[in-house]
DNA sequence: AATTATTTTTAGATATATCTAAAATAATTA
DNA sequence: TAATTATTTTAGATATATCTAAAAATAATT
């Protein structure tokens, strides 16, 4: 079968790839990887020969790597172990979900997959995470989900936030501070053309999210 | 706090003078866990320098290792990890009682403790894995349990099957193979004094087990 | 098109965790 | 006790994953 084990650090890698290559359509640069994942251009280069030599990725000199057929299916998986794991954490251990995603990330490396489809039994097969997004099922097929976000509601409209992009710690707590999570009712009280900030309200407190911010919270409109 | 970062590697070693230390009591050597971990002699020395300037062991050259306080409390807590994960494993995931270890050595480097204490109320606070091993709570507390083992049984006497003392894999299959599990009752029918090895009755089948085996069985008398 | 700036790669170091082979020390035995 | 055997340590290599500094290639600007 398809399998191959690849170190933490190459599924960490793998995985920035995939997510940098929007489900490989992309090439991905370099320098992209060095600053999500905080590691040296020079260091980035050694691992990208490293993953092209394993077939995950394809790469042409300074042009940039394409991932593999492969390298996605592989990608798809550590994704999945991802996922499940943040759902463990938010609804078996009552952890909030601006709190899963890092101890997700570490074990989302622990490989068995007797163990991640028990898991997934256990939980009984969600389809989404706590932050919105889709989870893969054992064969790496998941429900693509391009929902609209809060930039594209025109003034006045409602939305239910239904997921967040960033998983950046920092993002998250701003979040929180907004008193934003999935479920959320926002309306849309204006939009400022200078920068495009936008002017919500939330619970009855109006507030100014840039645009960043805007296009990071995925919403349902109702 | 008593707060230090450990490698998966060091914490490995770390476990496994704990557990050759008997509870701190004796010294380690190089070759014992050398052979206990599959690695050469010469690496095991370099290990345990580094734990040494750690402050998790004492070491005199030649002479073997001495786990410290602070080093028994760090295992402890490795230990803890550890369990708790073989419980959830074996209640929640439905993995057979000798499935577990190896999946349970890998999550038991995620270290964060408010995963540990959150998996721990999950569960429900059990104070024995599914081998009968205490688990340590949050302050490495733990109920010593020092079971007598098949070995300490007489002819006619009847014990039930309480822990298993070794991990390794080819150990539980023979276990299985043989119908062995924890609550199994087993009544000795003849002690051979050649070599130690005990008849014993599982069933009412009566198999030959040698002494070895006999010892890393903890029985309850009935 | 030439120059400048940016990106990517190469070259050479460092830290961790391992190895083999040889040297030093300790334990055992004749 | 001297010789032999076993254990432990040192010395020197290797693989992984990182770094910095400099060179090479590509892209952008004048």
């Amino acid at each position: 079968m398809s399998n191959i084990n690849l170190s933490q650090t190459e599924e960490n890698y793998l995985k920035s790839i995939f997510h940098l290559s929007e489900l490989g359509s992309k090439k991905v640069t370099t320098n992209s990887l060095s600053k999500i994942l905080n590691i040296e251009p020079a260091s980035v280069t050694d691992m990208i020969k490293k993953l092209s030599r394993k077939k995950l990725i394809y790469h042409e000199k300074y042009k940039g790597a394409t991932i593999s057929k492969f390298g996605i299916k592989l990608a798809l998986q550590i994704i999945r172990r991802h996922r499940l794991w943040e759902v463990f954490l938010h609804d078996k251990l009552n952890f909030k979900w601006d709190q899963i995603h890092d101890i997700a990330e570490e074990l989302e490396h622990v490989s068995s997959n007797k163990l991640i489809d028990s898991l997934d039994k256990f939980l009984k097969y969600p389809k989404i995470d706590p932050h919105g997004d889709p989870i893969p099922n054992k064969l790496g097929e998941f429900n693509f989900i391009d929902k609209i976000s809060i930039s594209d509601l025109n003034i006045n409209e409602i939305g239910i936030v239904s997921r967040i992009i960033n998983e950046d710690e920092d993002f998250f707590s701003l979040l929180n501070k907004l008193n934003i999570e999935i479920g959320t009712e926002i309306k849309i009280i204006d939009k400022i053309d200078y920068d495009g900030s936008v002017e919500i309200d939330i619970n009855n407190k109006s507030v100014i999210i840039s645009k960043n911010i805007a296009e990071n919270i995925k919403i349902t409109k109702i």
